[in-house]
DNA sequence: AGCACGCCGACT
DNA sequence: GTCGGCGTGCTC
């Protein structure tokens, strides 16, 4: 070992590699001397034969644990100045161990495409190629930053006391939970706290659910400000997500719309940040780094020292909690007065009731009143295709997916059957494979089946279907939905697509045909969604001078919690749902962790949980309650068997101290078993 | 995750 | 005799 005192820093990168580990690096040979910052992004030689990745400096260091002669150099770096500030590292390194999640992940993530990976293509001789100021300036020119228009809308008091609320926090962290029905005006409230701060130079960043309907917030931000507005969701073109980025980044865009990814986003100088639909549970990503993005935002928030604002009609049980015990504050907005009129809600017993295409024919009465006054009707039903199951009538044969645990769904007008958890299509069997019978019958009810119900029953009405398979092509949505607004179609029918967000003036009666499959559901947040949605969909009716009508078709009408959130309405619904939650001990009164499992049989994946279980849980039963390890409720998909183990404790401090003991344990042990896993922290579903 | 290396089956 | 299957191993 020559100890030369070395001069050279060691760069402490994260790689986009799914290993929870830094990687050291000598810096690169720099024309002109540029120190290296924590945030700034590297090019380096990776593995083998050095493929080029692109990585973050996490931090400079004098010294390294990997033998220095063996340390590579960086080949550049890639921008001039950190992309991240030391606030928004902090979170990111905090998402990090939170989720545990490999650092070079949560980056990736954080990225936008254009900025992770364009290594591949050129020798990058000229690496420090992107930067902020090559954006198209047009922007600017187009829309010069004047000042906002003076608040000739008037709120009334309790907007008022919200926005002054808030106003009053900026500069401080403080959480708000924004409580207010469609119609009360919540949109205003946020366009007024913006107003307020792009005033004093700050910036104001909006998440919204992860729907295709951002297009109306947007625009009610866009006719108020006469200011960049940078809008970031998934189906951006690479170059104009980069744009809005950049936008967001370097401050040219004082307002920032977008979608879970957004919460990462860097910003000049943030001001305030605002959840609309918060309950929303496309703000957790499923697949991958799994964060949830409004309790990231919450983080970030505090990080930053501003206010966060949580919108919603139907708050979360998590955020009810927090008001509960004094964390949030609530601000409550009342229904404004002669704006909408609450609709009439009613529970359609179907208890020996013949249904068609999953309607009563109490259903198909009440329709065709509201027909006759013009009122449109929607109608709701989470099951797309013809139906969920083919089955032969004479050996009792159902459609089976080959690679998964599940049946296929009949998709009638493609002659196919699909499998809805995996790619997998097949042609409609013309008969029976397993006995040659020539009659398969179509089980249950999908959207499809129930459009064409609809079309026998109404042939003279415009029929419109939203669901995945008929939104497939691109706007086609979007112009769905203006035909409905502009009173094209009178029966529209689809799964939860329809729910979100989207304000239907015309629409008189809401129907939910199956009800009953929330009640029962072995997912325990399943009722919480049912409450939300029938609030959501009510909220969907009876606007302006229209009395609407909302329709539950179920067979237990006498269900003590489907009456409370009828009668009472949904705060009182969640607070006794709240209490059933403390008496079990489930979230938000405990926090969970599943883990979950795969491998090419069932067994690997059980034994690998049990395996777990005994090394790091047997000394610390009394501290966690333990489910599993037990097969996944879709045991096998895409052809690998899945197994999971639940665990749950109740202190949120207790459970990370844990995960941050035993993760590199169980790393090691997985990859010597070859056996592949994942953690869900915080998990929302169990699939 | 990539991307190598490495040792056994059906093909020009 | 070869092309190529995916088991195993490593990445500063």
């Amino acid at each position: 070992m020559t100890n030369t005192p070395r001069k050279l820093p060691i760069l402490k990168i994260a790689i986009p590699v799914p290993l929870r580990q830094l990687f050291d690096y000598l810096p690169p040979n720099t024309e002109v001397a540029q120190q290296p910052r924590p945030g700034m992004r590297v090019l380096v030689p990776f593995g083998n034969h050095n493929q080029k990745k692109i990585g973050v400096i996490v931090s400079i260091s004098e010294e390294s644990d990997y033998p220095i002669e063996k340390l590579k150099q960086a080949y550049a770096y890639l921008d001039k100045e950190p992309l991240f500030s030391l606030t928004l590292l902090d979170l990111i390194l905090w998402a990090s161990r939170y989720y545990q999640c490999p650092l070079g992940e949560v980056f990736e993530a954080a990225l936008p495409n254009r900025l992770r990976k364009n290594a591949k293509e050129k020798p990058l001789k000229k690496p420090v190629k992107l930067n902020a100021l090559e954006l198209n300036p047009t922007f600017l020119e187009k829309k010069e930053i004047t000042t906002i228009e003076p608040p000739k809308f008037t709120l009334n008091s309790a907007q008022r006391e919200a926005v002054t609320a808030v106003q009053n926090s900026f500069g401080k962290f403080k959480t708000f939970v924004l409580d207010g029905v469609t119609g009360s005006g919540k949109t205003e409230v946020y366009l007024q706290i913006a107003a307020r701060l792009v005033e004093t130079g700050q910036q104001a960043l909006v998440l919204v659910p992860e729907i295709g309907l951002t297009p109306q917030l947007v625009k009610r931000f866009e006719e108020r400000f006469s200011v960049p507005i940078a809008v970031l969701n998934s189906s951006l073109s690479e170059k104009k997500r980069f744009e809005a980025w950049e936008n967001a980044r370097t401050g040219i865009a004082p307002i920032v719309i977008g979608t879970r990814l957004a919460a990462f986003v860097p910003l000049k100088s943030p001001g305030v940040f605002i959840i609309d639909e918060e309950h929303d549970s496309s703000f957790k990503q499923q697949d991958g780094f799994r964060y949830h993005a409004r309790d990231l935002l919450i983080m970030r928030a505090s990080l930053e020292k501003c206010p966060i604002l949580l919108g919603s009609a139907t708050p979360s049980l998590e955020t009810l909690h927090n008001i509960h015990l004094g964390r949030f504050q609530h601000l409550k907005l009342p229904l404004r007065a002669g704006n909408a009129s609450v609709p009439v809600l009613q529970v359609l017993d179907i208890r020996h009731k013949k249904l068609e295409a999953g309607m009563s024919a109490q259903l198909i009465v009440k329709m065709r009143e509201h027909l006759t006054e013009k009122g449109q009707i929607l109608l709701f039903l989470n099951r797309r295709g013809f139906a969920p199951q083919l089955m032969c009538f004479s050996c009792g044969w159902v459609a089976q997916c080959k690679n998964c645990d599940a049946r296929m769904t009949l998709h009638y007008k493609l002659q196919q059957l699909h499998c809805h958890h995996c790619e997998t299509v097949i042609p409609l069997y013309p008969e029976c494979p397993s006995c040659n019978y020539k009659d398969l019958k179509p089980i249950g009810v999908g959207t499809e089946r129930l459009e064409t119900a609809l079309q026998k029953h109404f042939p003279n009405e415009t029929i419109i279907r939203i669901d995945r398979d008929t939104t497939r092509k691109k706007d086609s949505f979007k112009e769905t939905i203006d035909c409905i607004r502009n009173n094209e179609a009178s029966i529209l029918l689809g799964t939860q697509m329809i729910a979100k967000g989207h304000h239907f003036p015309n629409v008189t009666l809401v129907a939910i045909l199956d009800i009953d499959q929330a009640l029962f559901s072995i997912d325990f947040r399943s009722l919480e969604k049912m409450g939300q949605l029938i609030t959501q969909v009510a909220g969907r009716s009876g606007r302006a001078e229209r009395k609407g009508q909302v329709i539950l078709q179920t067979c237990h009408p006498e269900n003590p919690l489907l009456k409370k959130v009828l009668e009472e309405g949904y705060l009182s619904f969640a607070n006794a749902l709240l209490q059933e939650r403390r008496a079990t001990r489930l979230p938000p009164y405990s926090y969970q962790v599943l883990m979950r499992s795969e491998a090419n049989t069932l067994d690997r994946a059980l034994n690998f949980l049990s395996s777990i279980k005994q090394q790091y849980f047997q000394s610390t039963t009394t501290k966690f309650k333990l489910l599993g390890p037990i097969p996944a409720p879709m045991e096998r998909r895409l052809g690998k068997y899945r197994a999971q183990l639940l665990f749950q404790a109740p202190e949120r401090n207790f459970i990370q101290k844990w995960l941050q003991h035993i993760v590199p344990q169980i790393e090691a042990e997985a990859q010597t078993k070859r056996i592949r896993w994942s953690l869900d922290v915080d998990p929302i579903d169990m699939y």
